[in-house]
DNA sequence: ACCGTAGTACTACAGATGGAGTGGTGTCAA
DNA sequence: TTGACACCACTCCATCTGTAGTACTACGGT
C-alpha cells in the first residue's frame, strides 16, 4: 500500500537529494535513501513505486530549495537599480547555491541522468525553462540594467562558475571567483 | 602481472570514457569496460590496479581528445583578427565538443566523482588549469580582441552552454544556442 | 471506557544480479 | 625455451528489489 505520511515523504525526497550528491545517480537506491533518512529498510519502497519516481520527485524538489527566501527577494527590491546592485545579487546567488552544495551537485547528477531517463528529462526541462524565464521576467520588471539576453548570459556564466567552485575549487580560488562574478556583470550588462 | 600492450591499454581507457558517459561514474567497473571494449572478462583487471586508476587515466585522456586538431588550429590563425572571427571560433568550439558528446559527459561525471576522489581531483585540477591557461595564452598571442578575463568569461559561458545543449537540449533550441554564442562574444569582448 | 479498523512502522526473507580478484591454460614470438 | 599476453573459469562477496507479514497507534463509533 502506498503511504500518505507527507512529512515522511518529504524527508525521504530530501534524503534522496543527499544521496544523489554523495553517491551519484546510480547510487540512488531505495536502500540508500532509507539509510540516509534514518528509517528502516524497506520504507522508501513503500513510498515510491520505482526508482524512476525517486528521480523525478527529487528533480521537482530541488528547485524549491534553491529558490531565494522571501527576505532575500525583498532586500533585492530596495535601493538603487544599478550594476553594482546586480553584482551583489550575483554574489548572493553564487553563495546561496554554494550553501546548498548537495542540492546543486544533485542537480548536476540529475542532468546527467536525464540523458538516460526521458521522464526525468521532461521534468527538468520544464523546471529549468520556468526558472530561466522567471529570472528574466524578474530582472526586466525590477528595472535593473540589462535585457533578456544579459540575464541569459549571466545565467550561463554563473552556473559554470558554481560548477568550478563546487567540483574543482582549486582551479579558480575564492578571490578569483568573486572577481569573475564582478567582471561578468560589468562586461555583460550594457 | 601488469600488461604492457599500449594499444590495448588505450582502447580500454577510451572504452572507460564511453562507459562513464553511458552508465555514470558508479557504472565504471572493470566488467563494464571489458564489455564496452569487446574484450574478455577480466582484461581490464589485468591492465589497471584499481578502479581509481581507471578514473584518473580517463581524466587524463579526455582532454587529449577534446583538443582541436592541427588543421583547425592552422585555420584559426589565418584571416582577420576581429570579433567575428572569435564568434566563429566559439561556434567551432561548441560544435567540436558536441561532436564528442560521450567525452564531455564523461568529463562532467569525472568532475562529480572528483568530489569523492582526491587523486582524481588533483589530476583534473591540473589538466583544466593548464587548459584555461593555454586558451588564455593562445588568445593573447594570436592578436584576437579581448584580455585574459574575456577568455575566462567566455570559458564559463561556453561550458554551461554545452551542458545545456547536451543534457537538456529543449531548454534552449539550436538557434538560440548559436545566438547566445554570438551574443556572449559581442558583449564580453571589448 | 471499550473496541474495531485503517494506516503505518518495522522486520524478515526469497530471489537474483553483478562485481572483484585470481589462478590457470593455451598461444605466439624472440 | 622463455616471457608476455589473451582468454577463460571459478569463488567469494556485497547489494538490490519486491513483497509478505507482524506490531503499533490513533481515531471514530458505541
Amino acid at each position: 500500500m502506498v503511504r500518505q505520511n507527507l512529512a515522511r515523504r518529504a524527508a525521504l525526497v530530501d534524503a534522496a537529494i543527499e544521496v544523489l550528491a554523495a553517491e551519484g545517480a546510480r547510487g540512488l537506491t531505495f536502500r540508500a535513501v532509507d539509510a540516509q533518512a534514518g528509517v528502516p529498510t524497506g520504507t522508501a519502497s513503500n513510498y515510491f513505486a520505482s526508482r524512476d519516481e525517486l528521480f523525478t520527485q527529487a528533480g521537482g524538489r530541488i528547485y524549491e530549495r534553491l529558490q531565494p527566501d522571501a527576505q532575500t527577494i525583498a532586500e533585492s527590491l530596495s535601493g538603487p537599480r544599478d550594476r553594482e546592485r546586480v553584482v551583489r545579487l550575483m554574489i548572493e546567488l553564487v553563495d546561496r547555491i554554494s550553501a546548498f552544495t548537495p542540492g546543486y551537485l544533485a542537480l548536476l547528477e540529475l542532468r546527467l541522468e536525464a540523458t538516460r531517463r526521458p521522464e526525468l528529462r521532461a521534468v527538468l526541462t520544464e523546471r529549468i525553462r520556468a526558472d530561466v524565464e522567471a529570472n528574466v521576467g524578474y530582472h526586466l520588471e525590477s528595472g535593473l540594467p540589462g535585457d533578456a539576453t544579459s540575464v541569459e548570459l549571466l545565467y550561463l556564466a554563473m552556473n559554470w562558475l558554481v560548477v568550478e567552485r563546487l567540483t574543482l575549487p582549486d582551479v579558480f580560488g575564492e578571490d578569483k571567483i568573486r572577481e569573475l562574478v564582478r567582471q561578468a556583470v560589468e562586461r555583460i550588462l550594457p
